[in-house]
RNA sequence: GCGGCCGUAGUCUAGCCUGGUAGGACGUCAGCCUGCCACGCUGAGGGCCCGGGUUCAAAUCCCGGCGGCCGCACCA
């Protein structure tokens, strides 16, 4: 890393023309936090309307927008404040900070998962667990948090939490949502949005935040019937996975498969998963990332979320620190429908009715809310409202098996003993049944994918950057420039740069140094064309458009700029096509 | 958060060891020049991360903070 790499690049390029640069800098900056400059919040913007049309507009989503704060309730139910949450015990002597239930299982050999901190203190004493840097004594462990913690208006108990994703947006809405899909699976709500996560130690520029803005949608399917219909368009599609698997067995390359493999491979378990995660690939193609530099990790055990039943993370290869994930593919279940009907007490299943009444046998818990309450006290009703949703088979099995049956919540697992529910057997004639849905969640990095937009498209010719940029996300879409600055052709070069202003494009004029230096700066800036108005203009009407990444010019009649521009920028035609050559 | 290295105009950088308040390159701006790829001429504006200490005097030495990069940890 002695020269200057290209992420070194990229960041004098981002602050030098205005992409981004660190929050804050006249007061030294703070870690995590990036603000964006005039062609950043540009193409920030054009890439978050790529995403929109790519996924919202055309897998019919429903994008959503909501708030940033939320009352704690909404994250104890989420889990959040539960497994969001670190243990961690500084040492006396040399003040390192070390993750309490880490060190408890390297020097004891005792998990310290889900433990509380008075047992995980107690646990570090009883077996004399020392800093394993300097064998200090260690601090009794707290708690830390990457929550954003706020008060909601003036009273301090009022605690708030800023998001640290947007998906409990969709969940906390779901009612209203399923109501606007009128009651249909499988259907999917979107929101592209602002989130806050207090990193320990956010590094590495734009790919680690505090704050950041992810674009996500949860995809709702009755887990009855978890067939992809779209699944046609894409089961061809290659894609390269690193599975569970394959890491365990330190393989490093991924295997190719397509998607109909990957599914009956049982590679990937939720068809819709699989589905979105073709769509994604396809996506980042599209942001100029080729198919040999990404790829789907899978998560393991140990590295998934809470609520996360298998989890994919795309990867994409960056210069400096290898394969960085750019987008997570997680099957989240019904787990968080699930905890917020239990928190809420709002009913958040979905009614499907059956073709034909059915009657059924089927086994029903009874519970008894005495005993219940005595032994759950202030957690009876969120117990009751968990064993609701809970198959009565699942619990009269354990039962008999265990004499005790487990139930699992929000990071706590309550013990269900015989005498707190019956299980008795009963006939109902069923004209349909409400469940759950099940869910999958892809979820993007705006800031880190903007980062990727930028590194594949930099390049440098004969001295001077190129910035490539999709032509689509290009924040100046073309630059007007007067050959020379007399002879009126600044007035004819102003006079169709605003024309092209009025039909919508956003256009620079620059007349400032030599014609080279003008492309250049427009090179840089990522600007795909450039129209020059020469002696010619004034005599037929005609100007010449260069391409940014050819260097090739073609020569057209102004009237024509307006649908020219708009073709080449969709894509639809190539440079050449444009008009004649020069 | 720990350890190592680092912090000088918009950007990159010289100066720091051996204290005497900064020099360059590119860019920017103004003007000239310029008949298609940063390269001509003239001029202008712009800087020692923050705080404290040592000293007659600190960009320079010392301490602390903040920030950056790398390693460890962390990244549900």
């Amino acid at each position: 890393m002695s020269k200057p790499d290209k992420y070194q690049k990229i960041v004098e390029l981002a602050k030098r023309r205005g992409f981004f640069w660190p929050s804050y800098e006249i007061y030294g900056s703070e870690a995590g936090f990036l603000d964006y400059g005039p062609l950043g919040a540009l193409m920030k913007r054009k890439l978050e309307q790529k995403w929109v049309d790519w996924f919202v507009r055309r897998e019919g989503l429903m994008l959503i927008d909501t708030a940033v704060v939320a009352p704690e309730i909404v994250f104890q139910a989420s889990g959040h404040t539960t497994h969001f949450t670190d243990p961690v015990a500084s040492c006396k002597s040399c003040g390192r900070k070390w993750r309490a239930d880490h060190l408890l299982e390297e020097q004891a050999g005792v998990s310290g998962e889900g433990l509380s901190l008075r047992e995980l203190e107690s646990l570090l004493a009883k077996h004399e667990v020392r800093c394993p840097e300097c064998g200090g004594e260690l601090e009794p462990p707290q708690v830390f948090n990457e929550l954003f913690k706020t008060t909601i208006g003036p009273y301090a108990e009022h605690v708030g939490y800023c998001r640290p994703e947007t998906a409990q947006g969709m969940f906390v809405n779901f009612k209203r949502l399923n109501d606007l899909a009128r009651g249909r699976l499988p259907f999917g709500a979107a929101q592209v949005g602002r989130c806050l996560r207090n990193e320990i130690s956010p590094r590495q520029g734009p790919i680690r935040l505090r704050e950041f803005t992810i674009m996500e949608f949860e995809f709702f399917f009755n887990p009855k019937n978890p067939e992809c219909k779209k699944l046609k368009e894409v089961e061809g599609e290659k894609i390269r996975l690193l599975t569970e698997e394959l890491i365990r067995r330190q393989v490093e390359e991924p295997v190719e498969v397509t998607v109909a493999e990957a599914l009956d491979k049982g590679y990937i378990k939720a068809e819709w998963n699989a589905y979105f995660m073709a769509r994604a690939k396809q996506f980042l193609n599209q942001l100029g990332v080729p198919d040999e530099n990404q790829y789907f990790r899978e998560k393991l055990p140990n590295e998934r979320a809470h609520y996360s039943a298998q989890t994919y993370d795309q990867v994409v290869k960056l210069s400096r620190w290898g394969y960085v994930e750019v987008s997570g593919h997680a099957w989240r279940t019904d787990y968080d429908l699930r905890m917020h009907m239990a928190y809420s007490g709002e009913d958040l299943r979905v009614y499907l009715p059956y073709p034909e009444p059915k009657k059924i046998k089927r086994k029903n818990l009874k519970p008894d809310k005495a005993e219940i309450g005595k032994a759950f006290k202030d957690r009876a009703a969120l117990v009751l409202r968990l064993l609701e949703l809970t198959p009565a088979e699942e619990v009269a099995e354990a039962l008999s098996s265990e004499g005790v049956y487990r139930l699992r919540g929000d990071g706590e697992t309550y013990e269900i003993k015989p005498g707190q529910v019956s299980v008795v057997e009963e006939e109902v004639e069923l004209k349909g049944e409400r469940l759950l849905p099940s869910v999958v969640e892809p979820s993007f990095g705006l800031d880190r994918m903007l980062y990727v937009v930028l590194e594949y498209a930099y390049s440098e010719r004969e001295g001077r950057v190129v910035l490539k940029l999709p032509r689509d996300l290009a924040p100046i879409e073309a630059a007007v420039f007067p050959l020379m600055t007399k002879d009126d052709l600044p007035e004819k070069a102003r006079e169709i740069r605003q024309s092209l202003l009025n039909y919508g494009f956003n256009v620079e004029y620059d007349e400032g140094g030599s014609i080279g230096r003008r492309y250049a700066r427009m090179d840089e800036a990522g600007t795909p064309y450039t129209i020059t108005i020469d002696y010619q203009t004034l005599e037929d009407d005609t100007v010449t458009l260069r391409d940014r990444d050819t260097w090739k010019q073609v020569r057209i009649k102004a009237g024509r700029l307006p649908q020219t521009l708009e073709s080449l920028l969709k894509g639809e035609i190539e440079f050449e096509e444009a008009g004649a050559p020069l």
